[in-house]
DNA sequence: TTAATTGTTCTGCATATATGAACTATAGTA
DNA sequence: TACTATAGTTCATATATGCAGAACAATTAA
């Protein structure tokens, strides 16, 4: 199993993020990790994502590797599990309101269906 | 040749300005709409799209489709030309900063590669 | 060693995208 | 009414991408 890739901030590129966000599902996940007390493992989002959606764990792999490429999360392996965290800060920095943004308007559009 | 289909400001998605604006050709065709003082036609674009990258019109033609789907921008008929704009306004209006956040991110980006 | 758990990678199929060719719509001109 | 030119759409198809089951890898525990 290769090493989990993490680009540095410089190679994150807008077009990745607006790619990563533009699925409902990993936009839930993320947004899901943003809320987060504390790193979520992959497994978490098993039984129902969101709107009650129950995914194959080979899928939810790829959707967090979608995320993590696109440097919007950052997992790391904590015994047999992964931690994932958003790296919303840093992306904060760089890119001012661009990932807030997204988020307020997903999250204006799934207070009103639920 | 049916007619143009442009979906009212509430059936406009999240997730179809996200995927719509992910592509930094449709990006790039976007802010340039936005940019500019009076609508534009598609064959603006035939020469060369920002980075110099030359498209066949049947590829444009797509791209402005995709555009147009995403409710991001809204095109007429004038003569045999389209004209099209952005639905700037009514999109703020409707997300906040969300497009312009996007547009804010491309920005930075560009300008240091130019 | 064996088993259990978590997540990744591989593989086949289904869907989506890009583009040349053909077509449609409008305007101008004879 | 042709005929031509221009702008853009739609069609056909080859390529690329995404999803999900199966196999695999890494870690922990018994």
């Amino acid at each position: 199993m290769r090493p989990l890739s993490h680009p540095k901030i410089e190679h994150i590129t807008v077009e990745g993020i607006l790619y990563a966000l533009a699925d409902p599902v990993r936009a839930r996940i993320f947004m899901e990790l943003a809320s987060a007390e504390s790193a979520k493992n992959c497994s978490t989002f098993l039984g129902a994502c969101g709107g009650g959606v129950s995914l194959p764990k080979s899928t939810l792999s790829q959707h967090f590797k979608v995320l993590r490429e696109a440097g919007l999360v950052y997992s790391e392996r904590k015994g047999v599990e992964m931690h994932n965290r958003t790296r919303c800060a840093e992306l904060r920095e760089k890119y001012g309101a661009l990932v807030g943004g997204i988020v307020a308007g997903y999250a204006a559009q799934w207070d009103n269906l639920f």
